[in-house]
DNA sequence: TATTGTTATACTCTATAACTATA
DNA sequence: TATAGTTATAGAGTATAACAATA
């Protein structure tokens, strides 16, 4: 088979492998894949329903449900926009950032097993690599905020 | 920063990236990421109910769906096993296949772009790299079906 | 008129609990 | 008694369509 589509199985192995660890550190909180990847995007973000729906290629309807549960469990708040008063930002408690970090500390936990297996200079390599791969996304965002 | 959680954000932040793109891809034809997985492992196995359960970390009534709505739109077969009449194996249909092989072409076509970003000896560097961080899970296993 | 968001509806995904059949 | 699988139930995630409020 061709080097790209080698590199592409193993992107998939390693996508279904990193989605486990993601799913079940966020369940073990109650926190479903979507409602964790909210919350990462909400750390340093304060967007409006829409943004945040087209951020994560949901409907806006589904969006009104997702944050409407998170909020329900005090994890996020809407509140109407200032500007347009047709607009929703989104924002988050501290509830909502002390969940998530505590996640996240699971997930580095979880990950470091796999991780370890490289030496500090192949970490730098695999990094650099899988910038280069996902460059175009990313403006200045990080863990799990990217659209 | 340290280099390993640099490499984790990367790690996730592509995670995310492939999602969306097996996502689209499935759902363009109907098609959960869980299915589209499920038919990925289906091709060149013929596992029980359980076995594909554990695999996937579900529930084996969520499997009874699973299989039970795939089954419905002529993607799999279930059957009583031989050996332990308790059992049951789950096989994919002819139909199943070519819709998994129709999917995997426009998830090759979705990622060629990315995946170009990088010359050939980096794409080999990073399939190595990343066959490493999976290594343990790996067992003679390919496109989109290690547990 | 167009845009923002919510609600109603329907279906899939998921787990828990209770069940049947087989070992 | 233990294991394999299904079914019933309930809740979350998802999209489509219809709607209200604002621009």
């Amino acid at each position: 088979m061709a080097a790209d589509e080698d590199l592409m199985d193993a992107l998939v192995r390693t996508t279904f492998r990193v989605m486990a660890v993601l799913t079940r550190a966020g369940a073990a909180h109650d926190l479903s894949l979507t409602q964790l990847r909210v919350l990462g995007i909400l750390r340093d973000r304060r967007p409006r329903m829409t943004e945040l729906a087209a951020f994560l290629g949901l409907d806006k309807s589904t969006m009104s449900g997702l944050v409407e549960r998170a909020e329900r469990r005090g994890l996020m708040v809407r509140g109407r926009s200032p500007e347009d008063r047709r607009a929703v930002d989104v924002a988050l408690t501290e509830q909502g950032r002390e969940l998530f970090d505590k996640v996240r500390r699971d997930v580095v936990a979880e990950l470091a097993p796999f991780v370890g297996r490289l030496d500090e200079a192949q970490q730098c390599d695999l990094t650099r690599l899988l910038d280069v791969l996902t460059a175009a996304d990313r403006a200045g965002v990080e863990f799990a905020s990217e659209p």
